[in-house]
DNA sequence: ATAACTGCAAACTTTTTGCTCGATG
DNA sequence: CATCGAGCAAAAAGTTTGCAGTTAT
């Protein structure tokens, strides 16, 4: 395959390097798009981006490369009610999800008091905390300009 | 349909006719292993114990079942990783998830103070908070009664 | 009576995989 | 040049659905 080349690189491509995984002109691409993601498309929409500026990348090379990309912890996926799963940098720090219930966006945010009332939950249970979702979702409240607060 | 009529009425039973949802041989036996569930099976388990009591009890009925009582609020539903979505009943008094990473086991808690922090950083991201789903993974710490820590 | 429900098989959706060929390190 | 990756089409896996016959109300 030839003419994917870039010799642009970025964070995830480098992280693939890293790892050991080749570096083809496929995965570039990939690579690509999913350092410039600010959102947290499903792998269809990743692969519309992909086919965008080169329509040789096929279907299955970006399931197998996501897969592979969160088997390395490169990348998080998030399983959604009846549909596709998403997909995220995980290179970020940690963080959860509020989502908007009418839009569907996806807004982060960290919250260190509950990650510390996690740990305790599960130690009071008699387990060790290795891993947690938080999903909150809310209705977007009037922008009251007249001093809300 | 004859033969499954039982005169044991049942919670979930009860809920159907409350909802106006007709009470069929299947539905009966279906809302009595609804109501026996302990855990968060998926609707093959489900289907296997209806089975156990009377296999004319097709797979699609208990598809088509579940889905009905999760859509008037009987049950919940929890999309999991990869797999089969689990069930439990939506009836009980709110809690979360804490899920033994190694077995898979699920095991119930909740916290007021989580549940405060929540409302809090949602209204504070300009949301009312509506819902959420948290899961704690965690490893049973070991049991050494030799008093190590 | 008639609208709701069931069973069956077939359809659908999302994700994985076998195979063969091509490209990378 | 040995291995890993890509493309394609087919298979899995979970869930839904069309249809024709049954049943609860």
């Amino acid at each position: 395959m030839e003419g994917l080349k870039s010799t642009m690189t970025n964070r995830i491509e480098a992280q693939c390097r890293a790892k050991g995984l080749r570096l083809t002109g496929q995965r570039r691409l990939i690579a690509q798009v999913l350092s410039e993601m600010r959102d947290h498309p499903d792998v269809m929409a990743l692969h519309q981006r992909v086919v965008a500026r080169d329509d040789r990348v096929s279907l299955s090379t970006v399931y197998r490369t996501v897969k592979r990309l969160e088997e390395e912890g490169v990348l998080a996926r998030h399983e959604v009610r009846g549909g596709r799963a998403r997909y995220e940098k995980a290179s970020k720090r940690h963080h959860d999800h509020l989502i908007d219930s009418a839009t569907g966006r996806v807004i982060e945010f960290s919250s260190p008091e509950i990650e510390r009332l996690q740990e305790e939950i599960a130690r009071r249970m008699g387990y060790r905390l290795v891993g947690h979702r938080l999903e909150l979702y809310g209705e977007r409240l009037e922008q009251d300009t007249s001093r809300k607060q």
